[in-house]
DNA sequence: TTTT
DNA sequence: TTTT
């Protein structure tokens, strides 16, 4: 193998998470967020560019995602690029690239006064999910999602 | 602002480097690495999963890929993620994810013998584009690229 | 060479920078950063753990850092590892460990309405030393410090 | 919180591993790796600087340390840096800097036909400590050790 | 003390 | 010496 699939943003929320609880008690959270780079163009000009990363987060990472994370504020994401096919309505083969993090930090918000701070990982013990034993299973084996997911 | 776009990869390449020169001497090479993780499945069986990325190179880096890289070598990658729009020939709005590498460093090879080695980085002293001087336009500037590629 | 240095470090100024300006109009900055991280002790008693890095900047970076950073702020660090030797008084090999940061992103204060924001890299283009051509010298090089300098 | 501790290298040992088994099971590696990189002197000559990593590894990774690790080989570490206080003899404060490793990757080693590969974290199932239950205690909750060793 |  |  010998291979290494990591990534770090700092970003802001496009939007609110959007959770899905799934049948086991399991939860998947998906938001936007946007990084952004400035750079001077041809004449001298500063321009800016505005990247978009759609990020997953599960279980007890998604359960922080619920509850704390809210559209503008700041994180810090760690997790890995997943690029999914599958095919659209006339039939052709389509991708779709999304982050799944496993390990998320709150950084603070746009001007809501909250002081952000926390930092969240995909471990057993964050997460609340019933009778769920996903032991070694945690962060950073990579294999935190279940099997048969309809997605 | 205050935000970061960080990408860190080892994998093999799937494909020969395709190099394209650019009007001006500007080299910009593309290719595709794989990563790869393993994991049990629910009936315990190890499976594993083989992630694909589409790399792009510029300039310096390019020219290193053209002449270095070769289809099953093993690369340490870093940049950043960058998705492009385009639209498809039915008119519909469709997305290209690639990871722009600012920093590149050869593991050697599959079992060719290559020992392998050799850390390359997007500066303007890797670069040899005709009359270029990219001064602190460096990797870090994340400015690296012309304004209006065709691409 | 084949070889990988890099350090991201997201924590506190323990202190303000020490700012230097040395013969030639290069600066150097040196400031404290906390990261802590907390975990159950045998008891299951919530503990946490502060670690201290020491970090470097030089040149642009030193003189953002002059001018806007601030004990308690918040800061994302990118760069790399250096350990340099010395010798004690009673003549012992000594040995000091730094992070030398290359990319530095404010991430806003503790509760003094800063909003923070602002990405600084090593480059040419961010710094303001007089006569200075630091071209491809940029971050990426890490070839960022004059040869010869006092410590 | 909101703190991040993070590093990642690519090197070569400088020696093999050195393993401890402590009471109850739990193997503790460390081994140097040596980072270089180079640079042009203010004469225009090429220089190596070489950077050395004191790197520990806790349980399974410990254990693949001992077996497969050898001096001169190439790994991948990522970790958190970890910098001890201690007195020396003469009673004066002196501090020591280490990697603590919870992913590694061998990356193939100099000469020896070895092909490398093989990636470990810091997780339950890599670990063979007799009786151990390390759970959601995995790589990702920065807390995998014991509270009170003798170090 | 490694590697190129 | 920071921050929560």
């Amino acid at each position: 193998m010998a291979s290494v699939n990591k990534v770090i943003l700092i970003g802001n929320l496009g939007k609110d998470p959007e959770v899905r609880h799934l049948e086991g008690g399991v939860a998947v959270a998906r938001f936007p967020i946007a990084t952004s780079e400035s750079y001077k163009d041809k004449s001298g000009n500063k321009q800016e560019k505005t990247e978009w990363h759609n990020i997953v987060v599960w279980r007890g990472l998604a359960e922080v995602a619920e509850k704390y994370l809210k559209k503008g504020q700041s994180v810090f994401i760690e997790g890995k690029i997943r690029t999914s096919q599958y095919q659209d309505k006339e039939g052709n083969q389509r991708y779709s690239t999304e982050i799944v993090a496993d390990n998320m930090t709150m950084l603070g918000g746009r001007s809501d006064g909250s002081t952000g701070g926390g930092n969240y990982q995909e471990t057993a013990s964050s997460s609340s999910s019933a009778g769920g034993n996903y032991g070694g299973n945690a962060s950073a084996t990579q294999n935190d999602e279940p099997d048969d997911l309809p997605f």
